[in-house]
DNA sequence: CGCCGTTCCGTGACGCGGACAACAAATTCT
DNA sequence: AGAATTTGTTGTCCGCGTCACGGAACGGCG
């Protein structure tokens, strides 16, 4: 797992906050690999035996580590002393993480080295108010929390939103397809709950691409794209081992890229914006399926078999999109997800041909078209990264704000 | 002046990274400011006085800065002892900047601090061939450093080139306005001075932005795009305070965003590039200015008054493609270079105007769109950026592998 | 004009983290 | 079974940043 973390600009390093760095490190790499050995440490890190063997230390002692048997996991190579394994501590702490879709929510509790550990899923009604939703999963969280031993620390939540999420403060500006505008998702969350834990909420197509990073298919590729067709069309973009927020956290809008001016009116209010071309109801208009199944898009899609010429034409369609998004950002690799997944399993090579004919030929030769590593889970185990990540920045101060003895404070 | 440096992903700090690292980042404070007390670097860098006191030392030692009088510039305010400043040394180290235009290159000696010490300019014609081109840079270069002392040091070169530049090995993949296709001009132009110093090389407006961010008008602002009308239309990327790339470091090509499929033929091979609307040859003609000015189209739209229909649709088209740039980066700022600057004030308005239409709320509230700082240096003073940034992730290295003596050594 | 408060520089003592060396332990190769 | 190799552990040293103290320069005030 690569995740480069970013330093804030003129600040210098002190020492304190190079242990501080170099302990959060440490639990990354745990974190990446699920169980690893210091040896191996040792070698990422550029560190000395000792030094790793310290901040092993006190990792253990934090109670989010635990020694393992040497000989686990690879046979092992060449002579010499085998080398103690270090790996996720049983009851260690642990994040909350929902994915909001357009038409159910998804909760798990996931912990270190991305093991779900319990999950819970309810439909959810798209013309919902923010507070009924913020109701229903709180009641899964309360399920998703039952029975977990005392001593395992609540980190934070993660929350997967299809909609534009305010960097600064988490805020949901604008959830088109929740018909949601301004709405503090975060806060309801909590209130429910009656509880008060870090909180974390982005974009899930900003998600997907994070998680594809660490733990998908894109492990190792520092520029990748991960274009979401959800009802609506989005995309999180991963530049170099970062991901891209932009000003105000809403990178990565392709969804009204200009596609056919002379094409027809979006949502937007303008005309002719790819969405209007790939977006789910076009899709669906195109494959004659009827309306109140567009949410379901990816399972109808998956059920086809000679893809028609209007399905052909889509795949042109988003071939051609995605030529913009790769001469614009030149990644690496672009992970289709949502309903593009089953997309792409039927036109694939029409995908494939627009794009190469539309992108130009220096960013084109490096790119690679794929299907996401996770499936559907994407987006889940991405908002379960973000709230993991101040675990990395700082363990000793994210545990001081963990709480512990969650199962029984939820239930009581 | 703020430039976030960014970490290689797993590895740990060492406590002598650490040091270089606060050795280079005090350095970088002195070059943004250009003068800067003792007591201001403490309290940007959060460090201790005498941790401070001990990394000026060090850099006076070598000979990258001195001292100066307390009560230069600022007037002071509140009592107390005078802070000591901090400046760059007098013959301290410099790099040679080249800005390689379309119809000329530029080269200047700068110097740490972004102080233009020597310059010089010849015009280039646009069908020569690179080793050519490369005889008139080095000439220029000779000239540039005729007199220099010989105790200072050249750190490096920094080249801005309209065109596609990897960033593996700096090779100039295509730069359609030279025609040239896979040229190593970096090598090129050493070969011709009998020198061997560290070549940085970059796109243009990826230079443009940088500069415009480290000392121009978007100092302090951590998303921007600088998009420059050059004969072709690029743009350079400043996102969260750091150069996006790409992974071939081609990101920022917004010159073939599909603008309209009906619209005429781009040289791309598509139809309808957002560069067959504001590229230089569209405006051209839509001006009616003679083919053979198209190169200096900026002084011919400043000779302009009142703006003509087609300038205006022009705008408006500029206008339009800047809503999806907005769209997809959520900048903070978007700053014009080349002849949009010239464009823009003829036709701000209309630009604005089509901007506000075509852009969706949450990313256009926090955008501001502004011209250069900088004027026509950015990108000679990107490239000069470049080359000196070795300097301030290692001063140390960064002056073990500078040259020193260049002045006699080019003219003997 | 002289005193005082303020702010800053310089120096030395201290604490801490990481590197290094030496030794013990565990496993493979011959 | 012994040699070779690699790792974990311990103790020591060194470098670096912080803290505390004294001295220095300056503004404000009487």
């Amino acid at each position: 797992m690569v995740v480069t973390t970013r330093r804030r600009p003129g600040l210098g390093t002190n020492q304190e906050l190079a242990r501080r760095h170099n302990l959060g490190t440490v639990l990354r790499h745990v974190h990446g690999a699920g169980q690893i050995s210091r040896a191996e440490l040792t070698g990422r890190m550029g560190l000395n035996r000792s030094t790793i063997a310290a901040l092993v230390n006190e990792l253990e002692a934090l109670g989010i580590t635990e020694r393992a048997l040497p000989a686990e996991g690879i046979p092992r190579q060449g002579a010499g002393r085998p080398s103690a394994g270090v790996r996720i501590a049983e009851d260690g702490p642990f994040v909350i993480a929902v994915d909001l879709g357009v038409d159910r929510a998804v909760v798990a509790r996931i912990g270190l080295g991305g093991r779900v550990l319990q999950r819970s899923q309810a439909p959810v009604r798209s013309d919902g108010e923010a507070w009924q939703v913020g109701a229903a999963v709180a009641g899964l969280i309360r399920c998703v929390v039952e029975g977990v031993p005392d001593a395992a620390q609540l980190v934070g939540i993660g929350i997967s939103v299809p909609g534009l999420v305010r960097n600064s403060d988490g805020l949901i500006r604008l959830a088109p397809n929740l018909e949601w505008h301004d709405v503090s998702f975060g806060g309801i969350v909590l209130a429910a709950l009656g509880l008060d834990v870090p909180v974390s909420i982005a974009n899930d197509a900003d998600l997907g691409a994070l998680a594809e990073h660490v733990r998908g298919v894109a492990v190792g590729v520092d520029d990748l794209i991960y274009v979401s067709g959800n009802v609506g069309v989005g995309a999180g973009v991963i530049a170099g081992g970062v991901r891209l927020e932009g000003a105000g956290g809403y990178a990565g809008e392709v969804g009204h890229l200009r596609f056919n001016p002379a094409g027809r009116e979006c949502h937007c209010g303008n005309r002719g914006c790819w969405e209007t071309e790939v977006g789910a109801h076009a899709i669906a208009e195109a494959i004659h399926c009827p309306s109140d199944k567009v949410a379901q898009l990816d399972e109808v899609l998956a059920g086809f078999g000679e893809p028609s010429p209007a399905v052909r034409a889509t795949g042109t369609a988003l071939g051609h999109g995605l030529a913009d998004i790769v001469n614009v950002f030149n990644p690496r690799q672009v992970v289709l997800g949502g309903y593009f997944r089953s997309l792409y399993a039927l036109v694939g090579p029409e995908v494939e041909a627009a794009l190469a004919d539309r992108a130009l030929p220096a960013p084109l030769e490096s790119v690679t078209l794929t299907l996401p590593g996770l499936g559907s889970d994407s987006s889940l185990l991405g908002a379960a990264e973000i709230a993991l990540e101040p675990l990395f920045v700082d363990p000793v101060a994210a545990l001081g704000t963990a709480l512990v003895g969650v199962g029984t404070r939820l239930a009581g």
